[in-house]
DNA sequence: CGTCAGTTTGACCAGTTGGTCAAATTATTA
DNA sequence: TAATAATTTGACCAACTGGTCAAACTGACG
């Protein structure tokens, strides 16, 4: 129905989300306005409003893209493959997409440190559901004698608050190891991490 | 010199910069407003103004006093003491902070986030050298064969981000595990992970 | 070329923002 | 108690906020 998505429909939608990822990750939603929203994106603020009903409109857009994109590898965990290689794709997938898209990591930060006020309910729901069915899995792995006990759910806390700090806490990261890239280090060092605490 | 702080001084520096604190750490500083820390405080926006010169005065007040706690625990590291011991009791107290001050702790979360505008000098001086020192102890007390070899920068940065984690994704945890306490489970999980990290 | 849907904008609006100020109120102290 | 200092507030302001709208412009297509 909605398929017919013009040439400069589809440019400026996207240059409207990218605009507001770069401003709303920076400064949450109560603190963005359209106004630089519509200086980032090169638009005039009533034009953004013609293709986005309303602040709010793009911000919830740029949510739901993201809820998706973080939820799907979780669900690529093979319950089939070697336990341990597969907990360390997973952990190293998440910490290439801090590398690679930091600000749709830092925009879900503001989001979750407000409140969660618009996504609670996937927290609670989908969220839920799908790290109980992983912790399920690694509780079945380690009954297995595959891996090391360990708290399900701590563990991947804990490889969610690593690999994320290095997209939020950027500049901090920066300003401690200087700006040449630490992401090889950092995944030597969660690859030895994450071995030590599973290998049996 | 400016020592005489009047009881009513002292009460409502108090209440504004709690107030403020509260505010601050949900919305960001572009996102909080004066009228909010006033409702919040239960003071009227000019008296306020009276305490402090501006919300900027109010947010550096917060951030100022941020930083020395901070920083406090890591130089309460003892070179001399037992090396495990040493970086799982800052791990801890890290975590307890995390528990006792989850508003200071978003607090600082958005700051970072937003890019440190306001600290970022502290962050490439003060903050580093610290950390530098931190890196080196460590580095010694491996060289020593006191502890396993690891990346002192990445295990520093890896307890930062567990014990944030659950302050600052506080929603999100909760919405997992459910709103019965888990700083107990995470402290052993923590001391599990550093445990083996550390001995050789 | 003409036409018409799709696009863009300047001018505008009402509500909110950080901040000011003189006047009123309250505490302290001589 | 009277005078003085500290505190509190209502009224106000200019700048900014998200959003509207009619009018102007542009591009695609017969």
């Amino acid at each position: 129905m909605k398929k017919t998505e013009t040439r400069i429909q589809k440019k400026n939608h996207s240059a409207i989300k990218s605009a507001g990822l770069k401003v709303f990750a920076q400064f949450g939603f109560r603190g963005s306005t359209l106004d630089q929203i519509a200086a980032e994106s090169g638009l005039s603020k009533p034009n953004i409003l013609y293709y986005f009903a309303s602040k709010d409109a793009i911000y919830e857009a740029l949510l739901a893209q993201l809820l998706t994109d973080w939820l799907q590898p979780v669900r690529d965990i093979d319950p089939a493959g070697d336990p341990v290689e597969e907990i360390l794709k997973y952990a190293k997938h998440k910490l290439k997409m801090s590398r690679l898209y930091p600000r749709e990591s830092r925009l879900y930060a503001t989001e979750i440190i407000q409140g969660a006020p618009r996504i609670k309910s996937v927290l609670t729901s989908e969220l839920r559901e799908i790290v109980e069915n992983s912790a399920l899995l690694i509780n079945h792995w380690a009954d297995s004698g595959l891996i090391r006990a360990v708290d399900p759910y701590h563990l991947i806390f804990s490889i969610w608050a690593i690999t994320q700090h290095y997209a939020d806490f950027d500049v901090q990261v920066k300003a401690i190891l200087g700006e040449r890239d630490h992401f090889e280090d950092a995944e030597q060092y969660l690859e030895d991490m994450l071995r030590r605490m599973l290998t049996v």
